[in-house]
DNA sequence: CATGAATGAGTTTTCATTCAT
DNA sequence: CATGAATGAAAACTCATTCAT
């Protein structure tokens, strides 16, 4: 009955089903015994392609960078950029949403001591670079208005990615998800840029 | 060696002292033993004071529900109120900010089973309608722009309180906090009312 | 709310309790807070009228004893007395059959140490000899048939008594107590005595 | 230092290091620790092979239950068949007597709740039964006396065994074991059976 | 006499991890 | 590569017992 595997296959199953288990079940239950009982194999074959458990959150961390810097590696028009950015959070196939929630799991990270914690502040400090940046080139280039705070606008549009992921966990978007997207865009970009500019 | 007090005064001391380790140290050091030593006393102790752990966990969430509903029960003007609301989220002291942040670990389960998710997004939840009635109030009022989306509106609102709240937590806030609470009420503010009532 | 008794009123209603826990509930359920709570006091109470647990059992070992020794004090013709004591095994009302039932849980008595078993063992014992001593002298009047061998007897009657017992304990009499008491009694005692004398 | 054996192996190692706790030492010291350094492995040893406690518990009472029934699976004549259900409480083995006892531990409860007593009177039920069917086909082939009440003659025959059972526990059998034995069936087969049956 | 507070020593279990097969 | 067996360490309780009030 045993299956047997290449090395890169399970460890991609093993990172899969740790972050379907955070994301759907909480960190309670991120423990070697259930994530090997979502693989199907058992435990002990865990620690044959990881070393420890903190290997497997590194990896899962590993994973969740990819995906964000994704998200952010897009080029064009600054309020293009950020567009994608904000709506990524909402977009996200289920696995990405459940990686992405990991972002505000402070809890998984503590496993690892002080370096968990720096970790995830360090990735939320990436987005909070790649809003400003975006920001900082539209003003330059005249797209928002004159009265607005860089600063405050990278707490407002980061923020809203947030609300955004939270909404949709909780399942309150009042509306279909592609609406609301647009919706909450069209919001936060007029809130933003100059009146003309929209026209 | 031994310091009796009273019932009350040591469940607030194991409660605080939950609080201040789930918001510290992450939810996998939220044991008895380590809650016991921040209190000063032994395991067993707590178990005098609350029935299990469980009791722990419900009792931090009615000090959460607290301490929201305390920052939602503002009166006055909708724009005043929804201030008030955004500001809660930074203003607060450590024990509120700790207390606070627990709105975004979906991982209390613990025995709570599904009741721990349940919960927390229902506090969550909470906090969007006190939004969207402050909005709605505010653009019967005639105090929104037009084109504002309220439901788009609430997830910007709600978000840019989550992201307060993260910027303080990871120690990114570019300027004093009483600054950064000025300028990024302002952005929200200005975002969403009326030019004219701006003046 | 404190109700105040003397020691000797506590005594005994902490010895009852436990009595009555033990048969009713089993072993696992005789501890300080079961008990306590049946009698309606608190736990520390307990303490206040017994150096420990251990001299709980202890008392509840005399009373054992003083309820054996009752049913072993009767005087007149031997197979009478042998009478009496079979039937005192199923005639005793709640509380002593519970107590008598302790005679066959070996298990309280580990608690003790080795003196707690050696405390059964003893009491049964007593009975034994108790028997013996009403056959050899029924044998000696030539009541029981010649064939009869005593220790074999001793056997026989003890065991009936623990048959009755637990028949009762069982809830399996066929019929109404009084009446097995008879039908047992005149079958234990038609096997043993001489035919004539029967008549 | 440490020894591999297959899981039946260990199974039984566990039930039977348990079987002869209960029997020794009591259920007092049923417990993990005590049964694991019994069999010479660590306690949380006990559990790779058990699932809990309760499992084991479960299984102690089939391995009673399987002896038992052994002895009442005999068939041939039903006085030979009463003979070896009364001597086969006397007989056993070690262990067998070990396990016997439990018969008579009502306290076997655990978190079995109300099922651990349920099931030992059942068991003690089925003896009754097994007598019962023996004395009823005995009587219909006339080896009984008359007078011989069969209800009373159950508990007689059963006590008789509980008789034999305890006498031995406590080491007070006035002769060999196999001495005993005789005389105690001599003297219960000669108070039910037919005078002339006898020659 | 009665009790609330406190605790040391268990007790059952869970979990990551190691190792032999 | 995969796994069953084994375990140390921790976690959540439980319990008898002590002490101050």
């Amino acid at each position: 009955m045993t299956i047997r595997k290449s090395t890169e296959e399970r460890r991609r199953e093993i990172a899969d089903a740790a972050i379907k288990i955070i994301g759907e079940r909480g960190l309670r239950e991120f423990t070697a015994a259930h994530i090997a009982q979502e693989v199907g194999i058992k435990d002990a074959t865990i620690f044959h392609h990881f070393k420890d458990m903190n290997e497997i959150i590194l990896t899962v961390f590993d994973r969740l960078q990819e995906v964000l810097e994704a998200a952010q590696r897009s080029n064009g028009d600054p309020l293009e950029r950020l567009e994608r950015f904000v709506l990524s959070r909402l977009h996200a196939v289920t696995i990405q949403r459940g990686i992405q929630s990991l972002l505000f799991s402070d809890q998984i990270t503590h496993a690892l001591g002080t370096e968990g914690p720096r970790r995830v502040a360090a990735l939320r400090n990436r987005g909070r670079d790649f809003v400003r940046s975006c920001l900082r080139e539209a003003a330059e280039k005249g797209l928002l208005r004159e009265d607005i705070d860089i600063e405050g606008a990278v707490i407002l549009v980061t923020g809203t990615a947030m609300g955004f992921l939270f909404a949709a966990k909780d399942g309150v978007l009042p509306a279909s998800a592609d609406e609301m997207e647009r919706r909450c865009w069209q919001t936060l970009r007029s809130a933003l840029v100059r009146r003309q500019v929209l026209s």
